[in-house]
DNA sequence: ATAAATCTTAGAGTAGCTCTAAGTCAATGT
DNA sequence: ACATTGACTTAGAGCTACTCTAAGATTTAT
């Protein structure tokens, strides 16, 4: 078995990962930049494997927390449904014997984010020379 | 007022604007990449204002409307609602007066798009980091 | 101690598809 | 000529990932 540090030090380059429940939802959301429904609704889903409450059944994130946030962000921006976040959860607490399956998911998502780059600047084109036609064509009036 | 050729001959950089009915929903599902569920479902919306229909109801698309579905799936894709399209077909429809104001919605979209890719970037170097991060574990063992 | 702020939950609402069902129509095989 | 096939139509249900609302609990400020 894992613990939470296990699962986001990779994301901690500088600082040393800490998982004191330091912030209500409130403050959490404003420091991740993600609305406090959606922290809520992924803590529902199981995804926040361990977030914890005070005795009144608050929500206290930690640092580390946060940083699984923005991983949870990152998977869900790049395609990731809950569903498999949730296998991906569940992989990372299972523990190191997982590793590779959750290597191969994350390769998987890295090559579809590479493509959605390339659709990204397809689209920019797209939008530019509509832009350039529309201009050349204010200047012809 | 404005027909089709003008809302998409930016589009048409090398080909003359081909306007004739030549594909069913199933064709030009194919042709561009969109599925049909879609395609029909962005005409029942009012996004394809110059689809033409055969006799028996059929849905006909033309060389010029495969380009539309492309700027539609464009502007969807980098983020814009169902009901600003909508809007932005409006002001096709009612002609050349609405250019400064179409081209500030494709202005906006292009800052969103470039923002966006921007965010894909750093998202790809989060993914790659913890990729990197699982080999290193990988060859430690 | 009372009011205001901040949190909780369950569940309803929303956008943008995505799919299904029931029916229409044209083309082809017998 | 007529039945069958297959591609199409529509209305509307279902889905995902939020997003919001309402009702209630707890904390904080005066």
């Amino acid at each position: 078995m894992v613990n939470m540090e296990d699962c986001v030090k990779s994301l901690s380059m500088d600082h040393p990962l800490d998982t004191t429940p330091k912030y209500s939802v409130t403050q959490a959301s404003k420091l991740v930049e993600i609305s406090e429904h959606t922290l809520r609704y992924y803590d529902d889903k199981g995804l926040f494997p361990f977030l914890q409450k005070n005795t009144a059944g608050k929500r206290l994130f930690s640092e580390a927390d946060l940083q699984w946030a923005k991983l949870l962000e990152c998977l869900s921006n790049s395609g990731l449904s809950i569903k498999e976040m949730q296998k991906y959860v569940k992989l990372c607490t299972i523990g190191d014997s997982t590793v590779p399956e959750r290597f191969e998911i994350l390769k998987k998502q890295e090559k579809i984010v590479k493509d959605q780059i390339k659709e990204k600047k397809k689209q920019l084109k797209l939008l530019q020379f509509k832009l350039d036609y529309y201009e050349k064509w204010c200047r012809r009036i």
